[in-house]
DNA sequence: GTCTATATGACGATAGAC
DNA sequence: GTCTATCGTCATATAGAC
């Protein structure tokens, strides 16, 4: 375990290239599999090679280390997630509603967290000793956070936030409610699915805690109703 | 790894008795402290018994297997995190003011999970494959669950909850949005101390969000100005 | 690219002498 | 209670034949 680059290409073909490619993602998947079953840090490359139906020595082949195969792991996490929550937001379209926009923000994200425990664990936590994502692997990771930044400059834009939040505080602040619950259910309900899980169900009342004290004061009806009334 | 309950302790003096509990003790500490270096998954027996100056076998004098000196940490973290909180509220006497009261609740249980981050990530995460707490060493973390919620209660007799808010409920979000500060911090930047880091320093933010919904909502003084006026 | 064979070493746990 | 000796298993990783 002491490199950890991928390996190089090796020249060829496209159908070469492309039956390769295949491999490496058979055995990501394979990878997930046994991490589900023996816990992040319970990957075993002979239990991977045994599943894939080849000799541990020919996953070096692909990857170059058990770290690089982390990596993939982790990259292809945030990679998935960061998709899914492109999806959900070309649904939504542009923002409207806080409320409506925060919660199926969160739900997206707690929801895929939650249907891909294996990879999440590895993602928001630090269960694998001497493993720490290569630059590479960070990239989605990143690209996630500057998209959910623009996404958040477009709530501002949108005159959806209270005047004068900080931007980069309501983000930093989003995320701990985020995490938070996905933390909460895994940790103490993690066969719980998502819908009926004892945490995740409580999304709605964590988005109406964020947008109390971020979302812009509703101007107050006739009869002066209060947020505090919605309940 | 079979057999995960405790040694029963072997006839003797007190003195005998005495001693033996001070090496358990200290074997507990230097599991802890392999653990902060590998990770909590990076226990080795082999390396405490190194440490501690005695061979691996005699480790089982003591401690059934790998999974009962799980159980100690997990054990002595909780007790430790109980006695923490209890001394806060002691300190704190009776609730008056609920964003007092729950900043320094925050304040007290992050600060002790981020100063022993090893313990914390045992208790809160699930990053060791097979292990499972067993029921002697959950009793602490059932026993600090049944404190927080007679607190909780305390402060609803106390009159500083809304009305008609479910205390169980109340509760779990809470701690919701303490695991999320832990997480974000832990995950994130774990080499910040409590005073200075990006996440836990926004706990006043979190207790805010918190008091916006679930606090009794402040009698209009003149003027009409509501909870939202607060910053 | 895949294989056999192997280097090299950890690990948890047990048996039994002292 | 501590030790030596050892069992059995598994791991990551490399060398070199095919």
């Amino acid at each position: 375990m002491t490199t950890t680059a991928a390996r190089p290409l090796p020249r060829g073909t496209d159908r070469r290239h492309e039956r390769r490619r295949q491999t490496i993602e058979e055995i990501v998947d394979v990878a997930v599999a046994v991490m589900r079953e023996n816990g992040a840090a319970g990957l075993s490359l002979g239990e991977v090679a045994r599943r894939v139906g080849i000799r541990t020595p020919s996953l070096y082949v692909y990857f170059a280390s058990k770290n690089a195969l982390y990596d993939a792991v982790f990259a292809r996490g945030w990679q998935q997630l960061l998709d899914t929550m492109d999806a959900a937001r070309a649904e939504l379209g542009q923002p409207t509603d806080l409320t409506d926009y925060l919660t199926t923000a969160a739900e997206t994200i707690v929801r895929w967290a939650v249907d891909n425990a294996t990879s999440a664990q590895l993602m928001f936590w630090r269960p694998v000793p001497d493993y720490e994502p290569a630059p590479d692997a960070y990239a989605p990771a990143v690209r996630m956070l500057e998209r959910s930044r623009e996404s958040f400059l477009q709530v501002e834009a949108a005159g959806l936030f209270r005047p004068g939040v900080d931007v980069d505080e309501a983000l930093r602040t989003w995320t701990v409610l985020t995490s938070g619950v996905f933390t909460q259910q895994m940790a103490n309900a993690p066969h719980e699915p998502f819908e009926t899980g004892r945490f995740t169900t409580a999304i709605p009342r964590v988005v109406e805690m964020y947008v109390a004290v971020y979302g812009r004061p509703a101007t107050p009806a006739r009869g002066g109703r209060s947020h505090a009334d919605q309940r």
